[in-house]
DNA sequence: GAGTAACTGACAGCATGCTGGCATTATAGC
DNA sequence: GCTATAATGCCAGCATGCTGTCAGTTACTC
């Protein structure tokens, strides 16, 4: 059974054969829910690898090319703490990026007008065909990966796991 | 549409408002596969900060416990790389998480029959009762937030992130 | 049995994320 | 307008993850 848990990283069969805990006869569906979050955390870290492999010849990185699909999809540029908020991130783990991303000319800082300290952040030229570059790769992934699953599947997934994110997010 | 970005952080509200590339029409199924993984991200963040303050009584961290899950799951003992396969983690980030836990008395190394190098990791009686202890917070947990859910969108959202592990895990 | 490949331990360096604390600026309530 | 609260910038420290490297061990192939 250690097979199956390594290879797999099922809850369910691993722990059915091993016995379980006695005192606590878990349902299905909590089953079932673990073993997605597990899994949750699996394919983070594969998407998080795979993205990285995918845009490592782009310069990019994955803390950057989030920053970058964020600020390219505001119209009038964010602020870091806003830019934190997108991601679900600390603002001083974005600030270290950003800072890093406007030294090697990626992104800029420009004045707010609405307050006085803290600045938009603002995609350069070069920080924008980073953006296109970045999404002439990502989007025949994004193909591949989909191109054999059911688009109701995958509305079902997304509202399932929009649900749980509104659930902890607050 | 920026408050849209910071507050479900929806590819497909927000690049509809912003105009997106005109040079690529975006198919509904890569915006949904796109926006899948924007969410997964979110979501991973937001279930290893919620398993942090659930355990932090415990004295457990999300590196922790996810050790100690595995563990405790397996028959015979795991080592250390092999518990790496298993979470998907460089066997190195695991020596590291496994050597502090050991000090600290939640695990020991055993010696492996199999290997004269390669010890095996066993949860200590402490290590036990952290294990039981941490179900006894997530299972409650697991009910809470799947009672509202039916079991065929936890299938299906399970299936569909198995099936990009998979494919994304070679 | 010998040689090669894969696995493992150990160490170093680095990237990314978090929290805490403190000063400054905006915002809201009175 | 004044004050309390929230938001922000900045710094430090720390946790967790990764890769690279090298040597020792095991497993596989012939």
């Amino acid at each position: 059974m250690d097979a199956l848990v390594a290879r797999v990283g099922s809850i369910r069969a691993a722990n059915s054969a091993a016995g379980g805990s006695p005192s606590s006869a878990h349902s299905p569906k909590r089953m079932l829910f673990l073993d997605l979050v597990l899994s949750v955390f699996r394919l983070n870290g594969l998407l998080v690898a795979e993205g990285d492999a995918m845009t490592e010849d782009l310069g990019l990185t994955s803390a950057r090319w989030k920053v970058i699909g964020v600020v390219a999809l505001s119209t009038a540029g964010l602020t870091v703490p806003g830019i934190a908020r997108v991601l679900g991130q600390s603002r001083q783990a974005v600030q270290r990026i950003t800072d890093v991303m406007a030294q090697d000319g990626l992104i800029t800082y420009q004045p707010n007008p609405k307050h006085k300290r803290s600045v938009l952040v603002l995609l350069t030229d070069e920080g924008k065909s980073a953006y296109h570059a970045l999404r002439e790769v990502q989007d025949p992934w994004a193909i591949r990966n989909t191109e054999d699953i059911p688009v109701e599947e995958l509305e079902t997934a997304l509202r399932l796991v929009r649900r749980l994110i509104q659930r902890l997010d607050k």
